[in-house]
RNA sequence: GGGAAAGUCGCAUAGUGGCAAUUGCAACAGACUGUAAAUCUGUCCUCUUCGGAGUUCGGUGGUUCGAGUCCACCCUUUCCCA
């Protein structure tokens, strides 16, 4: 049976090295589990494994994705697959390594199939949810959709419209292609969690938006700015500084806003992960784990 | 030395006689099936059998049925004149 080694975590645990090591000693490669790292255009703010770490072991999905281009866990589930299958064809493992759960989910369990939903649908639920607001988003969902609206977290203009947008493309409800199924794969699967203490996860976040400052960050967000409008630069490390070039914040604000946004973000994916129940966690503040343990 | 302004729950802020006290941030906990580094929810003085109970607004006194709000003095900070 093959064998599939997650290596996942919050922001700045450690996943990237822990999981070079691994592939080397499993003789295979790595592939991303990361919403962000995918982007071609976005490399230090989102902490991208270096030259160095890039050629130890070869990785998939890092760096080729467009940010002009429509990114989903969808599209993403797809890539996923076919890279890991295609290797599996070689290997008995491969490391799949990231902090984006619900990708991650994605690859393990699969991903309902919905219809595609054109542009004009999704921009016609954005015009209404300006223009009438979410109550009125409520409303049309309540009616098109009781069974969901009934479980749904209403409050959540993200969920409202995307099931609306379902609704109005098929016609039908949106419950009824969220029959959360689980797909068959064809690899078992390793769950590793990296945790840290609470303490030296800040230590370590903070010292890395450091670094990112000297590598350059600001110069790659200053080529970004044009496009701050996408969603796939709605990212911590770039909203920031787009407020402080708006001259909305000093620099050193926006430096410490990145630190404390990467915090929340770290603790989110902790929220994520914990109600995983097939993860193995390693507190690499507590102990120093040798990875042929593991093995 | 003289004058002015201000001190509110981690920080910032609202509050000029009915207040456990506004709002934002942070923090903490949580949710999550196609925007997910996104988006959203709850808690946030203490205790609680969740009905309440007890202590709060620099300090000490006072006025008042009732004081964060009014008065007196004191302490601290900032600013202006020396």
């Amino acid at each position: 049976m093959k064998t599939l080694y997650i290596i996942a975590g919050p922001t700045a645990s450690g996943k990237t090295s822990f999981a070079i090591e691994l592939a080397q000693k499993l003789n295979t490669e790595i592939v991303s589990a990361d919403s962000r790292q995918i982007f071609q255009q976005m490399n230090i703010g989102v902490a991208r494994p270096t030259i160095e770490e890039l050629n130890k072991v070869k990785h998939h999905l890092i760096g080729v994705w467009s940010i002009f281009d429509k990114y989903n866990v969808s599209v993403y589930e797809n890539q996923a697959d076919e890279i890991i299958n295609q290797l599996f064809q070689n290997k008995d493992n491969v490391v799949l390594c990231g902090g984006s759960g619900l990708y991650i989910n994605a690859v393990i369990n699969g991903i309902d199939d919905m219809p595609v939903c054109d542009e004009q649908i999704r921009l016609q639920i954005q015009n209404l949810l300006e223009t009438k607001g979410l109550s009125h988003l409520q409303e049309l969902l309540k009616e098109k959709d009781p069974e969901y609206y009934a479980m749904a977290d209403i409050q959540n203009q993200r969920r409202v419209s995307r099931a609306l947008e379902v609704c109005l493309q098929s016609g039908k409800p949106y419950s009824i292609f969220r029959n959360q199924k689980k797909k068959e794969k064809n690899f078992r699967v390793r769950f590793i969690g990296l945790e840290r203490d609470r303490e030296e996860l800040i230590f370590r976040i903070n010292k890395r938006v450091d670094e990112m400052i000297d590598l350059g960050l600001e110069q790659e967000a200053v080529e970004l700015y044009p496009h701050k409008e996408l969603q796939a630069l709605n990212t911590v490390g770039y909203k920031e500084f787009f407020e402080y070039f708006d001259n909305k914040i000093s620099k050193q604000q926006a430096i410490e806003l990145i630190k404390i946004h990467t915090r929340q973000y770290a603790k989110r994916q902790m929220t994520w992960f914990r109600k995983e129940k097939d993860i193995e966690w390693i507190n690499l503040s507590k102990s120093t784990i040798n990875i042929d343990d593991i093995l």
